[in-house]
RNA sequence: GGUCGCGUAGCUCAGCUGGUUAGAGCGCUGGUCUCACAUACCAGAGGUCCGGGGUUCGAGUCCCUGCGCGACCACCA
């Protein structure tokens, strides 16, 4: 609409982990394994699987009305998207970005797949802390005690490490002990890593299933026995021969917990056990607790990547809203860690590498498939895992516009894009590594706004998920409200990066912002059509200013004021210069306030006030019909376009409805509003609404029947308030139910009365009815209020310090408003004298 | 353990760089089916801006502190 070509580029990823772990759970009820089915046949059913379920997600976005490019579809399993992921992996690993690595990773063992350390997610966890005693090798009483959460990984200890500054170990620190139980010698070694204050000041170190065990044991060349296979379970797997007792052979590690345990405690070994809070980290997808496991994956270099990703954060090439989140994403990419690339699962980017089973030389890595060693022309075989799923979708900005060709129009057009909308969870997963793709591969950044929604919660501040059961179907929601009611509930609830309760059991409360809010929209576009009529409608242009009423000048510098707190709250698409300006880094993307502004101006200004005022205008003939229809139809027209992008499908279907639209346009391809030239009459028309309210006010108060009329003089504070209440008696009255009379001075008895905020007062004469002591108590406490406020603000004006040193505008609303509240002041205590003398 | 955020009306939250009498939606109370709309209209009640200090002419807004929540990160076995 701001006649600036925009592209969203609607898709999905493949999701290999969560996708293969659904396929598996399907066979597993046929009895059967992937292993069972092998790797294509496997391969088929997962991809029978995602043609039939992988389109939910983007039904739901188009049931939402996104505005989506559907033609360009995208999916990171797709040929294109897959050949941007060999070309990334190749030029990497050319680059010398990727190597691999042996090493201790996450494991889970019921995926069967590494996973990174993003993926294996820490949860607090009440366990124990078990005190185990190793006893000197050589045979005399003394000991050492270490303290271990994990006692079934004692069949791989390789020594006992204590801190080179403990002073209690020193003297055992080059001798060995004895693993209890199992008998095996071990040495006690002094390694800074270790913690004096934690538990006994001593570590059992076990390298193949510890990550930090296995770095001491690197730094003091210790080996390295496996001894829990791939199932977790205990098992001698690697250089662990004699190591596992028969007792603990083929255990499940949390059944071998327990039994080595009691075992421990037969021998004497076991000191105490104390309860421990820990982070134990479990699998992201299934929720098993992690298993570290020792073995040979793929790693990106992350170092080198990070540094221009955290450079476009800190100069303001990128801005992240909201700002808070900028500290999060610095202190992660300062403290990034190598990026585990390989899963050992089957749904996925085969690894494009290659063994050579004949001359064993370096693996190769190509961006073709290789049937032959390019050396000896032997046999080979492609690396058995696929990529992280990540690795996929960290290039979606630059894959899906034709990356890597690089004459791709589309990638020409629209690289570096502008926006970026995402939940603040995958801010790491996703987002940091965009534009660490984004400046390695294309030497920009992919995008320059990166804006962090909030969380749709339930009533109870729960996420909503399946198995909670909590969550709520968009489609259900667009089915029984409409889309726009979703979307405009939503948008208006969340403020920036703030959550949004939704509560799943009673929809008809949790979107009824949305649902009026339509309703409403739609209630009044009936009325302006069925009004306005048939007839030809003139442009606002072609109508004369002096035509204009009072309240028609009121509406259009509503209007206006609309338009530009809709556009502050905007703010600009992209950063004027090649950097975001200080102010623009924190300016713009308030969705909800955006909405709000919208909001009011087509709720409580055009259809409370100027919709009222114009009825009898748009239903007697004359020529002040068409102004009012006009002004009418142009105003709509405004407001329709300033809602369009919250709330799409009722706009456009009224849109199309109003007699100015010319054939064949759509008002989602129309132009933003512009605000107009002030115009100077629409502030009289405050005077004229005041009073309105202030009769109605005193009407509710003496229960006057709506439909009986009453007699009100309506006193202006000077000689132009009372010209402008005298031009619009007849729209006061109509509007208030009352016979106006404009006057300079009112009668002060048998009277209820009502100030307006300019000083004027309203007087209504309710024969009969006024109740003097009432008005004398309303007066009085009036007066009371003011005085209170006026004594505080004549102390702020009287302060020399308030007047030299505030903005000078300030300063001069406090005088002007000082003049106001002496006058208001005056004529209450007169009234007050009049009153309650009775 | 580190970093960050939050605590404003019964509920969910706005309140941006300190400056009119602190706002919205939903809910609540009273009155209206007024010929666009009862998913509406009119009027109204409801707030010690978590507590305590401080800076300032002026604090919901800035600083310190206490209490209560939450998020993220982290190799303390």
């Amino acid at each position: 609409m701001a006649q600036d070509e925009a592209l969203w580029v609607p898709g999905t990823d493949h999701a290999g982990i969560a996708t293969q772990n659904v396929v598996e759970r399907i066979i597993a009820k046929e009895g059967k394994s992937r292993f069972d089915l092998g790797r294509a046949a496997f391969l088929e059913r997962v991809t029978e699987f995602v043609t039939e379920t992988g389109g939910t997600i983007l039904e739901q976005l188009r049931a939402i009305g996104s505005s989506c490019d559907w033609s360009r579809t995208a999916y990171t399993f797709s040929p294109q998207l897959s050949r941007a992921v060999r070309e990334a992996f190749v030029r990497l690993h050319d680059d010398g970005l990727i190597y691999r690595g042996h090493r201790v990773i996450h494991w889970c063992p019921r995926c069967l797949t590494s996973l990174s350390d993003e993926e294996a997610e820490p949860h607090e966890t009440h366990g124990k802390l078990y005190y185990v005693r190793y006893a000197a090798a050589d045979g005399s009483d003394r000991s050492i005690t270490v303290a271990t959460t994990r006692p079934e990984t004692i069949p791989g200890d390789v020594a006992v490490a204590v801190n080179p500054e403990d002073e209690r170990y020193r003297d055992l620190v080059g001798t060995t002990v004895r693993l209890p139980v199992i008998g095996i010698e071990i040495p006690v070694i002094a390694d800074a890593y270790v913690d004096p204050a934690f538990g006994t000041g001593a570590l059992k170190i076990t390298p193949a299933h510890d990550p930090n065990d296995f770095e001491v044991g690197r730094r003091h060349r210790l080996p390295t026995p496996v001894i829990i296979d791939q199932v977790g379970a205990v098992r001698e797997v690697l250089d662990s021969k004699g190591r596992v007792p028969p007792e603990l052979e083929g255990l499940d590690r949390f059944d071998a917990r327990t039994r080595i345990a009691d075992m421990l405690g037969q021998a004497g070994s076991l000191v105490k056990t104390e309860v421990h809070q820990n982070n134990v980290r479990h699998c992201y997808r299934c929720e098993t607790v992690i298993e570290p496991r020792l073995s040979d994956q793929w790693f990106v270099k992350m170092k080198d990547l990070a540094e221009p990703a955290l450079e476009a954060v800190r100069d303001g090439t990128i801005r992240i809203m909201p700002e808070r989140w900028v500290a999060v994403y610095v202190n992660w990419l300062e403290n990034i860690r190598d990026w585990n690339i390989s899963r050992q699962l089957w749904w996925g980017h085969r690894i494009p590498v290659w063994y050579c089973d004949a001359c064993g030389r370096k693996p190769i890595v190509s961006r073709d498939e290789i049937s032959e060693c390019p050396h000896c022309h032997g046999a080979v075989h492609q690396d058995e895992d696929v990529l992280d799923t990540w690795f996929s979708s960290w290039l979606w900005p630059l894959s899906t516009l034709g990356w890597p060709d690089e004459s791709s129009a589309d990638l020409k057009a629209f690289y570096p894009t502008d926006a970026l909308v995402t939940a603040p969870e995958i801010l790491f997963f996703w987002v940091a590594r965009m534009i660490m793709a984004g400046y390695h591969f294309e030497g920009r950044a992919p995008f320059h706004t990166v804006y962090l929604t909030g969380t749709v919660r339930d009533m109870q501040h729960r996420k909503m998920s399946k198995s909670l059961g909590n969550g709520i179907d968009p489609l259900d929601v667009v089915a029984r409200y409409g889309a726009d009611a979703l979307r405009y509930t939503v948008i208006a609830g969340m403020g920036m990066g703030a959550d949004v309760m939704l509560d799943p059991d009673n929809l008809d409360q949790s979107f009824a912002t949305g649902r009026n809010f339509v309703t409403k929209l739609w209630n009044i576009g009936r009325f302006l059509l069925l009004n306005v009529g048939d007839g030809d409608v003139q442009p606002l242009a072609s109508i004369a200013k002096s035509r204009l009423t009072r309240a028609d000048e009121w509406i259009l510098d509503r209007l206006d004021a609309a338009i530009r707190e809709a556009d502050a709250s905007l703010g600009p698409a992209r950063p004027g210069d090649e950097r975001w300006s200080e102010r623009e880094l924190t300016q713009g993307m308030r969705l909800s306030e955006y909405v709000e502004s919208a909001r009011r101006f087509v709720w409580n200004e055009l259809a409370d006030w100027y919709v009222e005022a114009a009825k009898l205008r748009v239903s007697t003939e004359g020529p002040d019909r068409d102004v009012a229809r006009a002004v009418l139809v142009h105003v709509f027209d405004q407001a329709l376009r300033l809602l369009h992008p919250v709330v799409p499908f009722v706009t456009e279907a009224l849109w199309q409805r109003l007699p100015t639209r010319a054939a064949n346009e759509y008002l989602a391809r129309a132009a933003w509003p512009a605000p107009g030239e002030s115009r100077a009459r629409a502030p009289q028309f405050e005077i004229a609404r005041s009073a309105v309210s202030a009769i109605r006010q005193i009407r509710a108060e003496y229960n006057v029947p709506p439909g009986k009329m009453v007699d009100a003089v309506v006193v202006g504070r000077d000689a132009r308030a009372v010209g402008v209440l005298g031009e619009e008696s007849d729209l006061i009255g109509r509007l208030a139910r009352a016979t106006i009379t404009a006057s300079t001075q009112g009668p002060t008895g048998a009277a209820a009365h009502a100030l307006l905020p300019d000083g004027s007062e309203v007087v209504v004469l309710l024969a009969g009815l006024v109740d003097i002591e009432k008005e004398c108590t309303r007066v009085s406490a009036e007066l009371a209020q003011l005085e209170k406020q006026l004594a505080s603000l004549e102390q702020r004006l009287a302060n020399e310090s308030f007047v030299s040193r505030a903005k000078p505008e300030v300063v001069e609303a406090e005088r002007t408003k000082l003049g106001e509240w002496s006058t208001r002041r005056e004529q209450l205590a007169s009234k007050k004298r009049t009153l309650c003398a009775g």
